[in-house]
DNA sequence: ATGATATTACGAAAATGATCGTATTTTAGT
DNA sequence: ACTAAAATACGATCATTTTCGTAATATCAT
């Protein structure tokens, strides 16, 4: 059996999927109107990245309605996976505790994400 | 005052930092030499890659002996906080804390760094 | 059915990054 | 001073990604 083979999502693709992710599915123009918000892009543009995102198997699209409606084949939790790992091995030594004491030195966690990172911990400990 | 803005390092500068953070200075031939064990480079190649690097102010370089040294012009810590920061918000909606939660959940951390983060959480909840 | 409009399909250009061959320069040893 | 060896400089090519113009297609309203 051939190992299902991670496919990189380029910067570009990942704000795409991103979209995608917040609202499950969405058309080429829910995308393009969300990205234009941020940045200056073209309609074709988006349209263009979204169908090379169906080739590479990125995403799925639902043909059957004269606007095509996109879904994420590729899970967040996995693509989050795989590019911590990459940071971790790239920038980190290799070691993710460094990563987590940089992430919560400089960036503000919730209340509620320190308890359950502490639970977690605990849990690890054993 | 002109903010000294970011230069995002490209994936193979980003290697080649690597390498010069840890050995705080280094040659051409010395970081070849040491990407060369894991990839398949040529030397004029990791030499143009330097050049380009200086030319954006990533690194700096003695040019006063026959051999350039190079040095970072960016600190490793600086780079960490901002690609972590550039992954929290595109990857983990702006919450460090679920970066961390599957940093930890996916990796294995050391005793000693789970012990220490423990301490940072407790300093951070008072 | 027809026209207006919105969408997809396609191809190619522009931009960026990585690669390396060759020329030039520098230096150490003799 | 000359030569060999090693380094840098430079330009060109290739690959990937991003961009968008134009053509073809589908749909809706009338």
């Amino acid at each position: 059996m051939s190992a299902p083979k991670y496919i990189k999502p380029t910067e570009g693709e990942l704000e795409i999927l991103r979209v995608i992710w917040d609202k499950g599915i969405a058309s080429v123009r829910e995308v393009h109107e969300e990205l234009a918000k941020t940045k200056d892009v073209g309609y074709t543009t988006t349209l263009k990245l979204m169908q090379i995102m169906n080739d590479k198997g990125l995403v799925k699209r639902d043909k059957s309605t004269r606007a095509h409606y996109y879904t994420a084949a590729v899970s967040q939790e996995k693509t989050q996976k795989h590019l911590l790992g990459k940071m971790i091995d790239g920038l980190f030594g290799g070691s993710p505790g460094r990563l987590v004491i940089q992430a919560l030195g400089n960036y503000n966690a919730s209340e509620e994400e320190i308890e359950e990172i502490q639970q977690l911990l605990n849990n690890l400990k054993k």
